[in-house]
RNA sequence: GCGCCCGUAGCUCAGCUGGAUAGAGCGACUGACUACGAAUCAGUAGGCCGGGAGUUCGAAUCUCUCCGGGCGCACCA
């Protein structure tokens, strides 16, 4: 509604500064000014055209709104300050259209027309070595938010979640579980505890005891992967003070390399430990993804980038393209390089600056593997994956990436613009793959490649020291330590997930006693995944999330749970009032529309006929205009959160609509009202609100519980 | 050494392409439940927007510089 508004009137500026002026604007700057004095929306266009013209601003700003005349949906036009364009919507008018507005239309219309975009986000991308924690879960649900924005807005999205299984983070495992003392098990002898036979029973007890005992996440194969790995780290430093542990320790190194390079080959029995592990901790990733309503479409490995050989169709295109060269001397003397983004390409034989892509042995390296899969993700590449479905949600599958696939499957990848979700100390080698995309020639592919990037979670002292870790004095001093999965130290995700409900459920239970069981376990889970997503949303990318429990378990104030209660009062008002929301805008489009009809002919006194626009004017109402108008701002809040790749723009929005709403709720009873058209009017009112938070909230993947 | 990010109220953070009196939440202190449920609302206190210089009619926002904090810069993956 605003959004139309504000470019009608930015094409009527633009229009009038072209016939007066003789001058093309690119674009008009349009603000929303700091108080509804001052208007909905003002421009201060004249201050730029000042200087160019020589003239006062004031007196620009004069001819403009002189010029301007009528614009439909505005009231009028005026000269404020130094030279401010100040314009007044037509509240009744406004009104109309937004009470009027379709959710539905959301998808919007004009993309259609163009061609539906495809866009693929890749986000989540966890290691399947352990379990999720917390700073996965700031990259998921940004990540899963940011779909669900695309998708409003007309965009044809596919969810990726990349998996590294054939990483040292994964051999970390397997190492830990061919070489640490495991844990007892009936049914495996101590002796043969790291035989693969073994290792498959394990596997196969902690899936058994896990589902039998679902409180107890200690038996899940993340939580127990979550030890080992902290074990292995440990194992692999071992004592190293004499020359015997020295020893000791390069063995050890040895042999993680040696799992890594058998996992890589694929086909051995390490490879097979890799898979199962790799896989178990997988599908729990998916199941704890999916108690925040997270889902993907496709899950790519790197086992198959490796085994279908996609870097050696890479490799063929970057020497064609001259991208990758080697080089004869210096340091990366016999590897394949290519030159790092804002350096120049040096002589051929040393380039000591350039980024290694092929070792001296070689063997690729990461980056090598990142291009040629990206190649992929644009289409480029002339290469594809088997697929075979995998996880299966209520309204679709999730398929996987195979060697040899079924026939019949979805097609991935060929997007044309793609969204990597990953943290900002990742910038370099994302910044590596753009390069090598733009120096190929794929100027369209490098400028639609966006890296999604965010900072860290980390966790404060004092909550690593609640957790029981023992830190140093002088992290003691820091503002936030960082979670490390090698060390154990973080906070896992479904713990984090239990603990919000645990705290959720408290409330409820007080609250709801008239309910049963399912239905009071059903709310506290809403109210607290709508908590977490909140928490993890409000924060805009590059700022640091300092964990504190104290914070993320808070349901007052700026929260998930704020914004779901002030929908429960809204629902509470129609239910109490026996009516709709649906009725309540029905009312009020046949008082209104009877307004329309009456003022057509007459349309210079409309204004001051609409029965409505007494409401939505005078000092006392203007709280409700300004709840009216927010409510409006949403496609204008969208596309922006869209274009700043920033879903906390959206979060803020809900919460002030919710903020607005609640400061309403409290000076105007709506039930109670006498005035018949006025209570229409409040009601009207409530059902826009509730209309727009319950969007908003779906946006942000948080759902509007019946009661709380 | 080079690159990126951050520095705004006691704490945690917003502040959109430069614009009109710098905003929230938490915490502190006052008040408001016989009401559409207080997971709420109203109010008070609290800010040389890290320091300095520059560009501009105009800077929390852009440029430079300094200070403080964080993270990256391997033939590791």
């Amino acid at each position: 509604m605003v959004l139309e508004l504000q470019k009608r009137l930015g094409e009527a500026i633009r229009a009038v500064i072209l016939k007066n002026y003789a001058l093309e604007l690119a674009n008009v700057p349009l603000e929303t000014p700091p108080d509804l004095h001052f208007g909905e929306v003002a421009s201060p266009v004249a201050f730029e055209l000042a200087r160019k013209l020589r003239k006062a601003p004031r007196l620009i700003a004069q001819e403009i709104v002189t010029g301007l005349g009528a614009v439909e949906g505005f009231a009028g036009f005026e000269v404020a300050g130094a030279g401010y364009i100040n314009a007044r919507l037509d509240r009744a008018a406004a009104a109309r259209n937004i009470a009027a507005v379709d959710t539905e239309r959301v998808r919007l219309v004009p993309r259609r027309l163009m061609g539906q975009p495809h866009a693929l986000v890749e986000h989540t991308s966890i290691n399947p070595n352990k379990a999720a924690h917390i700073g996965h879960l700031r990259n998921a649900i940004l990540g899963d938010t940011f779909v669900r924005l695309l998708r409003a807005d007309g965009y044809k999205v596919d969810v990726q979640n990349y998996i590294d299984n054939t990483g040292v983070q994964v051999a970390d495992i397997v190492v830990a579980l061919k070489h640490l003392e495991l844990d007892a098990i009936p049914g495996i002898n101590v002796r043969d505890q790291h035989t693969l036979p073994a290792i498959k029973k394990r596997i196969e007890y902690h899936e058994q005891e896990s589902r039998k005992h679902p409180d107890n996440r200690e038996l899940l194969i993340d939580y127990v992967c979550w030890r080992l790995y902290a074990q292995v780290n440990v194992w692999y430093m071992a004592l190293e003070t004499t020359e015997q542990d020295q020893a000791k320790v390069a063995e050890r190194k040895r042999i993680r390399l040696d799992t890594l390079h058998e996992i890589e080959k694929g086909n051995n029995e390490i490879a097979e430990v890799a898979e199962l592990i790799s896989t178990a901790v997988l599908r729990h990733h998916l199941e704890t993804m999916l108690r925040l309503g997270i889902e993907y479409d496709f899950l790519p490995r790197e086992s198959e980038i490796l085994h279908l050989k996609f870097w050696e169709a890479a490799r063929q295109k970057l020497e064609q393209s001259g991208v990758l060269y080697q080089v004869t001397q210096g340091k990366n003397a016999g590897c394949w390089v290519m030159k790092r983004p804002g350096s120049e390409a040096s002589t051929e034989e040393t380039d000591d600056d350039a980024k290694v892509i092929v070792r001296s042995n070689g063997t690729v390296t990461y980056v090598g593997k990142d291009i040629a899969y990206h190649l992929w993700k644009f289409g480029l590449l002339g290469r594809d994956f088997g697929y075979r479905p995998f996880f299966r949600y209520a309204g679709h599958a999730c398929w996987i990436s195979t060697e040899h696939g079924e026939a019949d499957h979805p097609h991935f990848g060929g997007a044309t613009a793609i969204y990597n979700v990953i943290d900002a100390r990742q910038s370099d080698p994302q910044a590596n793959v753009i390069q090598a995309l733009r120096g190929m020639g794929h100027a369209a592919a490098a400028d639609h490649y966006t890296h999604f990037s965010y900072e860290m979670v980390a966790l404060t002292p004092r909550c690593a020291e609640e957790l029981g870790y023992n830190i140093s004095d002088e992290d003691k001093k820091r503002p936030y330590i960082e979670i490390s999965g090698r060390k154990g130290f973080g906070v896992k995700a479904d713990d984090l997930i239990d603990k919000l409900i645990a705290a959720t459920r408290a409330e409820v239970d007080a609250r709801q006693t008239g309910r049963d069981e399912t239905e009071r376990q059903k709310i506290a889970e809403q109210i607290a995944i709508g908590a977490l997503r909140y928490f993890m949303l409000k924060y805009t990318r590059n700022s640091v999330i300092a964990f504190d429990f104290k914070d993320a378990l808070s349901f007052e104030g700026e929260t998930g749970p704020y914004i779901q209660y002030a929908v429960v009062r809204i629902r509470n008002i129609f239910r109490k009032g026996a009516t709709t929301p649906e009725a309540a805008l029905a009312g009020f489009a046949k008082q209104t529309g009877q307004q329309v009809s009456e003022s057509a002919s007459q349309r210079s006194t409309a204004a001051a006929h609409d029965g409505f626009s007494q409401y939505l004017s005078g000092e006392e109402n203007e709280d409700i205009w300004a709840l009216w108008l927010r409510a409006g701002r949403f496609s204008l809040v969208l596309e922006q959160s869209i274009a700043a790749s920033e879903p906390a723009f959206l979060a803020k929005h809900a919460f002030q609509l919710a903020q607005e709403f609640n400061n309403f709720y409290h000076k105007h009873r709506i039930l109670t009202e006498e005035d018949p058209e006025r209570k229409i009017f409040l009601l009207a009112t409530a059902a826009v609100v509730v209309r727009e938070l319950v969007q908003a909230l779906n946006l942000l993947g948080i759902e509007s519980p019946e009661a709380m």
